[in-house]
DNA sequence: GATCGACATCGACGTTTGTCAATATCGACA
DNA sequence: TGTCGATATTGACAAACGTCGATGTCGATC
């Protein structure tokens, strides 16, 4: 395969994050259905947010502003042990809801612009 | 029983859906921490939307309109059993998401009004 | 009443998810 | 280099979830 295109270059069907595909695909639930593939990203980046811990922990992260908050910070926010708290921002990481940032021993994490205003431009509201 | 007072009634602690609560607990979640109860019931309106088959069940059943959907073309539109489809139905009207209606023999699906719009606050756009 | 069609419920199954303890990684700093 | 502190990853387990076939319910119609 690959036949003259110089250094072959996998491109992958999709590099972008659920929440990122959710912007470029369907306008709004409520307009027309939906196709099956773009229900199927929808429902991965609501499906980020189908955790009571996840929810909270989106909320103090998107109450701590553009700064962010400090993984250290959430840990004593919320009553699940440290590797349950990183697992839960892996999820909503992945999904494309938050932002890491490191700064020296520290991780803060912070709302990805623009992603709750596309999740309720979805919702057709 | 019913003793003293006139026809007692047990009044639950809520008797209103998930959807419904969500409208009267919290302004946003970018606002400010949401707190631990309400964080449950976001999560469950959250979780009746966070599966391929009910995002794409709702969107046609929104693109109804007021009339509503019945439920032997929702059973053609995806493919799956109509047990199956009956049980995503479930799931989001005990979410608060819909409203069921029989006519004859059928069952119409709609959106409960306002819902969305809801929802749509909750994300702070 | 008997039958049929539409929808809901039940029971069972494999898969996914949330959780934690243990361990790994990695930067800071002595 | 070695240790420490913060975060991520792994492995394991119980609970929740999505799915379907079988069955139940209930109104309509004969």
């Amino acid at each position: 395969m690959a036949a003259s295109t110089p250094s072959s270059v996998i491109i992958p069907v999709v590099d972008q994050s659920p929440a990122q595909q959710l912007g470029a695909c369907c306008s709004s639930l409520t307009e027309a259905p939906i196709s099956v593939a773009d229900a199927e990203v929808a429902a991965h980046v609501f499906k980020a947010l189908a955790d009571p811990a996840r929810v909270r922990l989106l909320s103090i992260i998107a109450s701590s502003g553009p700064e962010g908050a400090c993984v250290c910070d959430l840990n004593e926010s919320v009553d699940l042990s440290q590797p349950t708290v990183s697992h839960h921002l892996k999820v909503m990481l992945d999904a494309g809801l938050l932002e890491r940032e490191r700064r020296a021993s520290w991780a803060y994490y912070r709302l990805r612009p623009g992603v709750l205003q596309t999740l309720a431009g979805i919702l057709g509201a």
